[in-house]
RNA sequence: GUCCCGUUCAUCUAGAGGCCUAGGAUCCCAGCCUUUCACGCUGGUCACAGGGGUUCGACUCCCCUACGGGACGCCA
């Protein structure tokens, strides 16, 4: 029963979970996963690891698992699984099964423990938190990593008594695996202390349960962020002692802020459905994750069936890479200018709406949209700067102001407000005959008529050609803005 | 502290010993276009962390140093 004798293995009754998939279907080729704990919402680094897993099954023509890691009871909700799936759903993420859920799993683990102490691979350590911190303190002083010093490892404990469960590691030697990313990895055995699998309150501890899912879910590839690398021999020797195949690893560097250090909440939005919220489009986002640390040549715009021919782990980089919003923001207006309208026109409407516009997708908005989305990078300022084709203007842009107005635009705005109110028709042509009529008549450049005239029914908002904003901004509401604008001008000189 | 991983323009990256006087993209700057703001176009600034090797030849291979990140939990 000492385990640092014994290093069989605890396999041989221990059968792979029926009922998570057939054979079949864990014959196919490969299988990965993204292995959330739910204890927050879907962030980037997490978005970009689902992203290459899904990308990676899908070009291999596999298959792409959701597991929720939720056996940290006490920190995990219900809420943060919705979130991760809101998240996963928005950039199209889509797992081929039903989300595994490890709290549904604990009978599996159990068995597994006990199968590794029947075997003696695993022993019962009634060690208290306090000698442990004790010892790690001592080691620490004396300038060693640290680690349990196997106490109990000879310890008779018996079943009845509180314990933990620890798992015997090899005292020597070294393990090594190849990463698809970064090449072989290699580590020595005594770096590795003897673990815990399952705590005193009889719950299993994310080291054994990611072994026993990832056997059971038939993974081929574990593809996870590259703070698992340590943890990954450890893995490694369990998968031994249960006498399992260990899958393909692949570690992937972690997205750091601007700052290029690791990326937190004080870098502002780290949650993937903040981007949702902020207009944001899901291909923008996921055209930029997948370009972090990752590159194809020379490429930078990628449909999604793109990102799926051309992807390839041994491309991923080493380096972590920093979130840089600017470019985000450069695809997304790139996916601004080139997304359907119709579709636009929905996804518009909520961002509208927020704005007190009340509106729907009809020809208007499409019109508007049409003329609008090369000034925008996100959803969010397509509807800012589209308010004006819905609401009349309250203030002038100062800065716009500052330039139209100089001089005296007045009577430049009465006359062709009396010009405009006399047109029989309201189109483009007619009404860029009225503009051009005013500055002949007046002897000014064009831009004396048409830049006040402009801004009066903007308010200083960018806009596409002006015949074509007010035949948008309609009739009615162009001659009251530009009554509102006389208005404001001959009070403001008084 | 120990172990693991990493280091090309401000940022994302290309580069698998000569193709590199280091390429692309974002940002920034300038110009063109222009009745606003954009878009678009043209041009520009900006990088192989440092030091040793190996080699006829090193951004590419090896070693050391520095710096950065990660792990060292009865978190995952």
């Amino acid at each position: 029963m000492d385990c640092a004798t014994s290093r069989g293995t605890a396999h041989s009754r221990l059968q792979r979970w029926p009922d998570i998939l057939t054979a079949e279907e864990t014959a196919l080729s490969v299988i990965t996963r993204f292995a959330p704990s739910p204890t927050g919402y879907l962030h980037l680094g997490g978005a970009r690891t689902a992203l290459f897993a899904w990308l990676y099954a899908r070009q291999q023509g596999g298959r792409f698992i959701l597991r929720i890691e939720d056996t940290d009871q006490a920190r995990s909700s219900e809420a943060a699984v919705q979130a991760i799936l809101a998240g996963m759903d928005w950039l199209s993420l889509t797992p081929d099964a039903e989300p595994v859920y490890q709290t549904h799993r604990f009978a599996r683990y159990d068995a597994v423990i006990n199968q590794l102490l029947a075997a003696g691979l695993a022993y019962r350590c009634t060690c208290s938190p306090e000698r442990l911190a004790a010892l790690r303190a001592e080691q620490l002083a004396a300038k060693q990593k640290p680690r349990y010093d196997g106490l109990c490892r000879n310890r008779q404990v018996a079943a009845e008594q509180p314990h933990v469960v620890r798992f015997c590691q090899p005292a020597t030697g070294d393990v090594g695996f190849v990463d698809q990313v970064r090449g072989a990895i290699q580590m020595q055995n005594q770096e590795l202390d003897d673990l815990i699998i399952r705590r005193t309150d009889g719950t299993p501890t994310y080291n054994l349960t990611v072994v026993v899912d990832d056997h059971d879910m038939g993974i081929t590839h574990v593809i996870r962020g590259d703070d698992h690398i340590n943890n990954t021999p450890r893995q490694i020797h369990l998968y031994r002692a249960l006498g399992w195949d260990s899958p393909t690893f692949a570690h992937i560097p972690m997205i750091l802020g601007e700052d290029g250090s690791r990326l937190s909440k004080r870098h502002g939005a780290v949650s993937v459905l903040h981007y949702r919220e902020a207009g944001f489009l899901p291909e923008a986002m996921l055209n930029y994750l997948a370009r972090l640390g990752w590159s194809h040549g020379d490429q930078e715009i990628f449909s999604q069936d793109q990102l799926i021919q051309h992807f390839s782990l041994a491309a991923v980089n080493t380096a972590p890479a920093s979130f840089n919003l600017k470019k985000l923001l450069w695809l997304n207006q790139h996916y601004l200018k080139t997304a359907e309208t119709t579709r636009l026109a929905e996804l518009l409407l909520p961002h509208l709406a927020a704005l007190g516009i009340h509106t729907t997708a009809d020809t208007k908005l499409h019109a508007v949209i049409a003329a609008q989305r090369e000034r925008a990078d996100t959803l969010a300022e397509l509807a800012r700067i589209s308010a004006f084709y819905y609401q009349d203007v309250a203030t002038f842009e100062p800065k716009a102001a500052r330039k139209a107005f100089k001089g005296n635009p007045v009577p430049a705005l009465q006359q062709v407000q009396e010009r405009l109110a006399a047109l029989d028709t309201w189109q483009q042509a007619t009404i860029h005959q009225a503009v051009a009529d005013t500055v002949a008549a007046l002897e000014v450049g064009f831009g004396k008529v048409a830049l006040p005239l402009r801004v009066a029914v903007t308010g200083g908002m960018p806009s596409p050609e002006l015949d074509l904003t007010l035949v948008l901004v309609g009739r009615t509401a162009t001659l009251r803005r530009i009554a509102h604008a006389i208005d404001y001008l001959l009070k403001s000189d008084a």
